[in-house]
DNA sequence: AAAGGGTCTCGCACACTGTTCGAGCCGACT
DNA sequence: AGTCGGCTCGAACAGTGTGCGAGACCCTTT
């Protein structure tokens, strides 16, 4: 059977296996222990022997329950995914409930930053992809959004978190590689940001303007991402309120520039 | 040497090497070559020993010009965001030059989907990363943007890019691999989306509502992002038109919901 | 009680990976 | 003529994902 040849044949639509004997190693089990790997040392953590071994057990005895690694890594995806809350329509305002999802989803994805990675390779649609879908699509519904707009809402806000948590995870994981502080790493990238300077006028002058860092890095991380959220719920708020209701299927109004 | 001991050791701080001998090698014509395999075969698609025999090359004489594989990705990852184009600041209206850039990243990320899985794992600062930062810069500048507020909204488009392209990619992959055509997979989905319909009532209802997919996914997939990204631009716009003089050095008003 | 069959574990083996080391080549400068 | 630095490369090492087939265990049927 080849590695993945078709949508048929991904974990997700195959039926699970029966079960009879003594199992000694379970599904989950393995999951919870790639998952454990990949916090604790990132991608390059996990190798089925090392997995095997964790669990006591043989390396290939985990292809009985998982057909490879990237379904493995599947597996572990949709886990993560399964960590994200998205509130109850009825519970808060709309917006408040969307920004509790992406804030969610975005702490999901630097709790787990291998998963990052991952996201872009197969289309997760584990169960807990599924329910993520689905809580958003009543948070939505509940606000006023029907029809694809609907769903393009969604992806916005999705993308929001996987965008900024990637960009995120870039400096967190070369913070946590090198071990050195904001300020020790912004001394040694100085040199090369002057010798690039005279081809950066614009940024330079930006720079200089806006001084050195004063707060940590977590902090202005944090702002980026909350002012764009902001942003972007502002956006779709309006869109709500001004073309939501008249121009409810027709083509979007994009390209308006 | 260490494979990465900290930012000093960084490609691009490093100083290059003094070259007299008979070259026959080169680091552009190997970053080169390296995107081509990965372009055609994905990331497993690159060894050092396959990129050695394309170049005619030992394998291991790769290593007298890059230091690691890990260092050759960070170099195909920059020369990619070369490829961006981004206007100057006279050139067109500031949301048509945004639009324009974010269009032009998210282009040239699903023209080498490799580049997504490596975006989290270090923060790229080489050559040409600098120069969208700066070409960046210069835009929302003159658009009226300063300080972190610029920063953040020069983000927010990025990710919104990243965001956007990572979700593409993984059900572009997803078609690509399988072979299938959007309504072959949409049959093999749907009994699995049965079977998980109770759990979804309102994903289904939905579902029902919106109907079948009509348009071909590269049209669904656009329109998804052109929706984001118009709303993203609305929100910026909005923030620059109300809080961005007023406020322009303090607190920023996140969390205001 | 015996036989059969499914579930599950696992050692071996294969092809392949990234990378180190040290030997050697070749052109240029002294 | 000799030395030196840039550059190439073959051999080797430790480690990878995974196919295969032998077996161990337990439940069911005869």
């Amino acid at each position: 059977m080849r590695s993945s040849e078709g949508f048929t044949g991904s974990v997700w639509l195959r039926p699970p296996r029966a079960q009879t004997g003594q199992p000694a190693l379970s599904r989950e089990q393995i999951v919870r222990a790639a998952m454990e790997l990949l916090d604790a040392e990132g991608p390059s953590g996990l190798s089925m022997r090392r997995l095997g071994t964790k669990l006591g057990s043989g390396a290939t005895s985990l292809y009985w329950h998982v057909a490879n690694k990237d379904e493995l890594l599947e597996l572990a995806v949709d886990e993560v995914l399964g960590e994200i809350y998205v509130p109850e329509p009825g519970d808060t305002t709309w917006r408040v409930g969307a920004s509790i999802s992406a804030n969610g989803m975005r702490a999901a994805l630097l709790r787990h930053p291998w998963v990052i990675g991952l996201l872009g390779l197969h289309p997760t649609l584990g169960p807990n992809a599924m329910r993520l879908g689905e809580r958003l699509v009543a948070l939505f519904t509940a606000a006023g959004f029907t029809g694809m707009p609907l769903s393009h809402a969604t992806a916005l806000l999705n993308s929001h978190a996987i965008g900024s948590a990637t960009s995120e995870a870039a400096v967190r994981s070369a913070l946590k590689r090198t071990g050195k502080t904001w300020e020790e790493v912004a001394q040694d990238v100085e040199p090369y940001l002057e010798r690039l300077a005279p081809d950066n006028p614009n940024y330079e002058k930006w720079r200089q303007e806006t001084g050195p860092m004063r707060k940590d890095p977590d902090q202005v991380l944090d702002e980026t991402y909350a002012f764009g959220l902001e942003r972007l719920l502002d956006g779709l708020e309006m869109w709500l309120r001004d073309d939501g209701a008249p121009a409810a299927d027709g083509d979007i109004g994009d390209r308006r520039g």
